[in-house]
DNA sequence: TTGTACGCGTTATCAG
DNA sequence: CTGATAACGCGTACAA
């Protein structure tokens, strides 16, 4: 009972493959009688047609690939339930795979995409991520791709996103309200689009109310940014006000202020983008911004299937835009 | 430049297809000056195998299918990274499935990946599954199966998972040791073969020492857990002590406690399995039982592709334990 | 060392 | 409505 194949079926039925195949896929150039008997035994004995067989002849996988930078971060998390949603939705496979934040990485394993292993991409760049020629090898095999969160200009496609810059400009305006002086935009990569977008909206607020601030690079590994964190927060003009422009730095924010027992909120207000489910009950309260990722991972993916129905690459730049929200709490008050 | 076959190839070079296509494998019985040839038109055409084509012939996908019930919690998503980092090692790629904890679409899933699509599967079994008869269909088709953390006992096969009675046995031990006189053990599941384990350590310890305890039963959903947490905990007998069987339900004694402001750990001690990053930073700090996440899903790959290299499946229970680590908080001081 | 020819399981085309 | 036959791209006996 292992391999049953459509000939095996024809064999016993007296019939001819083809028509076995046709029946099993419906095909309307069939009796209804044929089918009913065709189907009954493929059922009985369990037949599942050949993947690789029929995928070499129809050119179709039915399985995209998702690139993300890392899985253990709420966001991703989140995007993936989206992303597997509509996918399985649609009869498709999701092939997941992650960089690490590695841009090497990511350039291996979109090779490794090119082989017609999947009909299309979703991606969300690393942050070590300059230059995006790989990511033209697609067009040129005709798989579409779609970036969402971690979008990257050099690359032409469609890009699914928040409001960054709405978003930073919106976070810095909520604790210069609350009386800070003295702010700091913490940013996990120079490169990212997303990351320029938030600062620059942060920015942009800092300087109209002729606020203080600074941008503090930090790093991908938690002991860099426990150094780094603790040298800015033990200094002497350390910021009164901080905005972690993802929730990874939020949360180590919150851990270097907990081993050198800096209050927040009363020394320092702490805003962080997050999708952290505990953020309420976090010690104190975190105030986020809070992406919709369950609703970004599902828009990349309907956008993606649009191409793949239609048959066509996104091969021009354009945006959907998914708000996020503020939800003040006490780590701002 | 967007689908080059070994056709082309050998059309380009005045050679045969066969000898395009050993001198790609390396093969022994051909010059090195024509591999040198072949191998650099491909490198500069680009040339990718074509996937289904060569699984046809070979049988092997290179593929493995991961089955659980939920991304957004964070044992499963610690395991999906050992997991993918081990298969990726061994150039093999990784399909994610959610189960949502639903039975129904656990057997789906499980139907699909009877066709050939992956070479094994790596699964832990959703809160609802009693019958595991869909599991036997895996063995037939020669496929092994690999069970982590939610194991079940119908199915035998080799299983990685936690030192579960201990676990529970040393929770109800350390709640009786700060001096909780009524305890309640909240569980996830009444099938869950893990669960059950727990559950036994926790009620010999608790027998032992003749404490009072009852066992609540949850549900998959956070309304409803609330309205039994709700309840649980405003009522005249509520317990003084509560061990989670699992994070979502450590969490959701949080959620609970916090609305009803029950303080803990003065009224309400709390312990809870959990992978939380988080958990020193709640309110307060939690007490966790953590599992070595990362590390049960590299040992279930590496399992598998034991089994994978040498052709066999598992037809014998066989257990491999990775002991939890009891991390004391004050949410039980 | 290289080329010829066949088959993997399917689907698509073309007759009948 | 059904059957024979030719691909899909690759790998591998077998022959040269």
């Amino acid at each position: 009972m292992s391999k049953i194949t459509i000939k095996e079926l024809a064999q016993k039925l007296n019939l001819s493959i083809s028509t076995v195949s046709r029946a099993l896929s419906d095909s309307y150039e069939t009796s209804e009688e044929t089918k009913k008997k065709v189907k009954a035994l493929a059922e009985q004995l369990g037949y599942q047609p050949d993947l690789y067989a029929s995928n070499l002849r129809s050119r179709k996988s039915k399985t995209i690939g998702v690139i993300i930078p890392e899985i253990t971060n709420s966001f991703f998390s989140l995007a993936i339930n989206g992303i597997e949603e509509i996918a399985r939705e649609k009869g498709y496979h999701v092939l997941i795979y992650l960089t690490h934040e590695s841009y090497q990485q990511e350039l291996s394993i979109s090779r490794l995409l090119l082989d017609g292993r999947v009909d299309g991409v979703l991606m969300s760049v690393s942050s070590e991520t300059t230059d995006v020629k790989h990511l033209a090898d697609f067009n040129e095999r005709k798989i579409p791709v779609v970036l969402f969160d971690r979008i990257h200009d050099g690359y032409k496609t469609l890009k699914v996103g928040t409001d960054d810059y709405q978003s930073g400009f919106r976070s810095a305006l909520h604790l210069i309200q609350k009386g800070c002086k003295n702010l700091a935009y913490l940013s996990i990569s120079k490169q990212l689009c997303m990351d320029k977008r938030r600062m620059k909206g942060f920015l942009d607020a800092v300087k109209k109310f002729e606020i203080r601030s600074r941008v503090v690079y930090c790093h991908q590994d938690d002991a860099g940014n426990e150094k780094v964190l603790s040298g800015l927060l033990s200094a002497e003009d350390a910021p009164d006000g901080i905005f972690a422009s993802v929730e990874k730095l939020g949360v180590a924010v919150y851990e270097v202020c907990n081993k050198l027992s800096v209050s927040i909120p009363e020394k320092l207000k702490v805003i962080s983008f997050s999708n952290l489910k505990m953020a309420p009950l976090l010690q104190p309260p975190l105030t986020t911004i809070t992406q919709p990722a369950f609703e970004i991972g599902k828009q990349a993916t309907v956008a993606l299937f649009k191409a793949l129905k239609n048959n066509f690459i996104y091969e021009e730049d354009e945006e959907i835009i998914i708000r996020s929200e503020l939800i003040v709490r006490r780590s701002t008050e």
